[in-house]
RNA sequence: CGGGGUGUGGCUCAGCUUGGUUAGAGCACCGGUUUUGGGAACCGGGGGUCGGAGGUUCAAAUCCUCUCACCCCGACCA
């Protein structure tokens, strides 16, 4: 591709709506343009990228006997009705109807149109186990959709579903998915972490994140410094420390006027915030739950939300305390906090002696202790584990860190084909639902995944993988007849031996040239210039390392692809590695 | 949806508080001359319903009302 041609519209200044490195970067380096809020145009440039990026998906989907197929994009509402989510997804399922008045969605997930599609067409056991996968535009009416591709609206996600006979087969297809998708981000050149997760609104008991590391990250993850435990912050636990000895002591009211919060009364009574258990009152179905839980600790909603059955819950609001004269706000503690239902945090019962409201103006109670002065029916683990706490696995020490969620793999189960009473024939002769599991992969999102770990101050550093081209020849004088044919023939030779190249063959300042490479990230930079031609030589620019040699010009083209070669290789795109597995 | 903010040429922004020439700058774009290894210099040029609608006024980018779009902070997720 000529540079001269190449619809790459650059900017030199970021757009004001970009946030993010990679939104920003995205934008400048011309490979994508916003159409409304959450909804790109992929340039060549971008599209190239992501195109790179399916084909190292299919790959390796094809290598697990994964089938590729296309669904469509709009769905009729009759299978969401069935599986009971056309009511359960809410204003994020974009619902619209045809001229008849039919209801249809623009699909955003495709559990349903699979399973309907399987119930109809498999009904053997001896079809089984059968995997089948698609690349398709996904459309979820985001809440708020941001940070360019990182969350979109309208994007590309890689979905596969799995149909298996029996919970060992499932397992076994899991596995391998779990393999194909550590490949599938090693290839693409990033750093990433599969960790324990929540499986949300798409159901199922078990089931994994992979998260790229990167500051820009939504989610937080942790993981062990010593052994491979890693998880969610949604699901992350940590070993429990040793209970307290001290002996346990007599109940005292103590007065702490205007002292409510936690940090105000650890100060005032001299009091370490893990000494005090806080009592949060949240308000659910009407009804009024009490966490208590560590004065140093936050509660994780979503923990919370697994132990109530629902999410459907907040904590109480400034003007609800009105409604609830006994509650006194600042000062509420679970000693006789009656006709109120008790959750306490597991980590509540290595504590003796602690402080907690008295349930009246301006009052703590000090040498409070579970089972003397109150008692707690139900015990739960709903903390949100942090940076420093214990690993549950091992002795080691959990550190935290951001990620972005680029695939998602779940062991469903049965959750989708019961409810749809999708069924097939089993060796016995009796109709049993499929065991299922599903596995995405945001396709577009890793687009700006890659670039958030891989960035510099000129511009995009691309993983050779992935990189829309892997080398660019820059001339800078292409309207001199010897740096023009010099440049013409590297670039045509690259060509022909497989190398993919672009040419800025653009008559522009050296300056600009040298701007625009940068910024666009193609790996290898060629510089076809006077100062090394004087010397027979052409210069060969690293983008990643900015690292630069000179390389004679009778056998620069050689070693030019033997540098790619040896860059394609380290990130595993040999090219033979493609055999069946079994 | 709640809270905060922004809409002025392709991009970044000034002007708005306190209404008053023909609405400005830098970058980008077009023509020319000179340049030519890190976003070149000079000369000339084109491009604006000031997001939209309504209102106040002798007069609105500027004040008021409504509306639309976009961005940021919270609840969701690939």
């Amino acid at each position: 591709m000529r540079f001269s041609i190449l619809f790459a519209p650059t900017l030199k200044e970021s757009p004001a709506e970009a946030e993010i490195i990679s939104h920003k970067l995205l934008l400048r380096a011309g490979m994508i343009r916003k159409v409304a809020a959450g909804i790109y145009s992929f340039l060549p440039l971008g599209y190239r990228t992501l195109k790179k990026i399916e084909n190292i998906i299919r790959e390796e989907m094809d290598r697990i006997g994964a089938q590729e197929m296309l669904m469509p994009a709009l769905q009729p509402a009759d299978p969401w009705k069935k599986s009971g989510r056309w009511d359960q997804y809410g204003l994020e399922m974009m619902r619209l109807k045809d001229r008849n008045g039919r209801e249809f969605a623009l699909g955003p997930t495709h559990e349903e149109l699979i399973t309907d599609l399987a119930m109809k067409e498999v009904r053997s056991y001896r079809q089984l186990p059968l995997t089948l996968y698609q690349i398709q535009v996904k459309f979820r009416d985001e809440i708020r959709p941001r940070f360019g591709l990182m969350r979109a609206r309208e994007f590309i996600m890689k979905d596969a579903y799995s149909f298996n006979a029996n919970m060992g087969d499932l397992t076994a297809s899991y596995n391998d998915m779990y393999m194909a998708y550590n490949r599938i981000f090693s290839r693409c050149g990033l750093e990433f972490r599969a960790v324990e997760a929540a499986s949300g609104l798409i159901g199922g008991k078990v089931s994994q994140e992979f998260m790229v590391l990167a500051e820009a990250g939504e989610d937080t993850i942790l993981y062990c410094g010593t052994c491979d435990y890693a998880a969610s912050q949604d699901v992350a636990t940590s070993r429990m420390e040793e209970p307290s000895t001290e002996e346990i002591k007599k109940v005292k009211v103590v007065d702490t006027p205007r002292q409510k919060s936690v940090d105000e009364v650890s100060a005032f009574l001299g009091v370490p915030a893990d000494k005090i258990i806080k009592t949060l009152i949240y308000k659910y179905d009407n009804q009024l739950i009490a966490v208590i839980m560590r004065g140093d600790r936050d509660v994780n909603e979503e923990k919370l939300a697994t132990v109530l059955g629902t999410t459907n819950f907040h904590l109480l609001t400034g003007a609800e305390w009105q409604d609830y004269p006994g509650l006194v706000q600042g000062y509420v503690g679970p000693v006789g906090l009656d006709g109120i239902r008790l959750i306490a945090d597991n980590e509540v019962s290595l504590i003796r002696n602690f402080v907690v409201g008295a349930n009246l103006e301006d009052a703590h109670m000090i040498n409070v202790n579970v089972g003397e002065d109150f008692q707690v029916e139900e015990w739960a683990d709903l903390k949100m584990v942090r940076s420093g706490d214990a690993c549950p696995r091992c002795q080691g020490t959990l550190i935290s860190a951001k990620g972005i969620e680029v695939g998602h793999i779940f062991q469903l189960g049965t959750k989708y084909s019961e409810v749809m009473g999708a069924t097939f024939i089993d060796e016995d002769g009796l109709p049993k639902p499929y065991i299922m599991g599903c596995y995405g992969i945001g396709v577009s999102r890793l687009v700006a995944a890659a670039i958030e770990q891989n960035y510099d101050e000129g511009g995009i550093i691309w993983p050779v993988s992935i990189a829309p081209y892997e080398v660019e020849v820059v001339v800078l004088n292409y309207d001199r007849d010897e740096q023009r044919e010099i440049a013409d023939r590297v670039y045509t030779e690259l060509g022909k031996m497989g190398i993919e190249a672009v040419l800025d063959d653009r008559i522009e300042s050296a300056g600009k040239k040298f701007a625009d490479a940068d910024l666009i990230g193609i790996p290898v930079q060629v510089v076809i210039g006077t100062r090394t031609l004087k010397s027979g030589n052409i210069e060969v620019k690293i983008r990643s390392s900015n690292e630069r040699k000179e390389f004679p010009l009778d056998r620069a083209v050689d070693m030019i692809v033997e540098l790619v070669k040896r860059m394609r290789a380290d990130v595993g795109v040999g090219g033979n590695s493609v055999e069946q597995a079994g």
